[in-house]
RNA sequence: GGAUGGGUGGCCGAGCGGUUAAUGGCAACAGGCUGUAAACCUGUCGCUCCUUGGAGCUACGGAGGUUCGAAUCCUCCCCCAUCCA
């Protein structure tokens, strides 16, 4: 959309409040529930916040497309509805998969290609663009626009973007995502920590650099420079060039030089862990969130997981301190003050 | 409405009267290795209490019941799916 905008086009980013009702099925093997209004309007917001940090405003209407959809009339749905059949709708690999399976499939799913191929129609659409896995819906929306006496749209698919286990989608619920409004050294981090093939990947899809480009720093340069710079392009991209290379400089610091990071939680001592000369470290963990709960702090102790003022600990008690401590966890650190 | 098959720990999925806090896989977390990676290896993976070992509590859709003892058997209920109407 970004490189449509660049040679002059206006893009038009569909917010689909009203098909998130039913949830896109697409690439599912099984019924998603409907979501609530709210939840979508709230989500609504901050995918408009999202999309403002690569495309430009000046040339980008947002829509959303309960507008058209909401205004519907039972009668209107049962016309849209008989202008496809049930057997091209069961065309669409997961839908078919499914019913091959007995795996259920509600009504109100089949209802989503229809009703996005509706959003080509309201909005009489030239391009559209989506995912490969919206193939389908979009083709739809070929099929209906014919009905509806206009030319047919083309469409575009692009790649869907691998998360960060490389296998599946990118996808907040499934955790495997870096986030577009995540502070620069946590989306450099993450960055860091993808598999190089997946980098080289993120090169194709998240970068500018051409399929040459890319085969010539696979061939040539080292892995791991590869990765800074991935990294350094993304921050870049949704921060700035300052803030990519203070990413840098601190992921550089903290995970390979293994320093204590500068802006480590400072938390007072809680009560009740300091008895009888000494504090119970276990409790402690489980206080400050290093751990889930007390039993887990004491299985990572004794495992080893806990390092305190530097130094790996493995007694549940320590001799109460005089002055702070910090403690370490994994990548999860905490500055416990004494006063 | 009828028939059938199901509901187990974050997910998948075993167990079908007792060494079962519940095999196994995935995910997660920690440690090792490394390029901080991936892959791989090791460990952990319900909660609470007691200073290394223990103790107690909670858990297999819900509620009862049978039993010395149930996730496992019985009764009722709820929920899900498929097929038939």
């Amino acid at each position: 959309m970004k490189h449509f905008q660049d040679l002059g086009h206006t893009v038009i980013f569909l917010i689909g409040d009203m098909t998130g009702i039913i949830g896109d099925p697409s690439g599912r093997n099984l019924t998603r529930p409907p979501m609530t209004r709210d939840a979508i309007a709230v989500n609504a917001e901050t995918y408009k916040a999202q999309v403002f940090k690569i495309l430009d405003p000046e040339k980008t209407e947002v829509r959303f497309n309960s507008d058209w959809l909401a205004p519907l009339r039972f009668e209107d749905l049962v016309r849209l509805c008989s202008k496809y059949t049930v057997a091209r709708i069961l065309e669409r690999d997961d839908f078919s998969k499914r019913y091959k399976e007995g795996v259920p499939i509600s009504v109100h799913e089949l209802l989503y290609p229809l009703a996005q191929a509706y959003d080509s129609v309201a909005l009489e659409c030239d391009v559209e663009m989506g995912g490969t896995d919206q193939k389908f819906n979009l083709l739809v929306g070929r099929e209906i626009q014919k009905d509806f006496g206009q030319p047919p749209q083309i469409v575009a698919t692009v790649p869907i973007l691998e998360g960060l286990d490389g296998v599946n989608k990118m996808s907040k619920s499934l955790g495997n995502y870096i986030g577009i409004t995540e502070p620069p050294e946590v989306m450099f981090r993450k960055v860091m920590q993808v598999s190089d093939d997946l980098m080289y990947r993120y090169y194709e899809l998240l970068t500018d650099k051409s399929v040459a480009q890319i085969a010539a720093m696979r061939a040539t340069m080292h892995p791991m420079e590869a990765k800074i710079a991935l990294g350094k392009l993304i921050v870049t991209d949704f921060h700035s060039a300052a803030d990519a290379d203070h990413a840098a400089e601190v992921f550089n610091r903290v995970v390979r030089q293994k320093e204590a990071p500068s802006d480590i939680p400072t938390v007072q001592m809680p009560e009740g862990i300091a008895k009888d000369g000494v504090i119970r470290l276990d409790k402690l963990l489980a206080k400050v969130s290093l751990a889930e709960s007390v039993s887990e702090a004491g299985r990572k102790i004794k495992a080893g997981a806990v390092e305190v003022n530097g130094e790996r600990v493995k007694e549940l008690t320590l001799p109460t301190p005089a002055a702070d401590l910090v403690i370490q966890v994994g990548k999860h650190w905490r500055r416990v003050t004494t006063q």
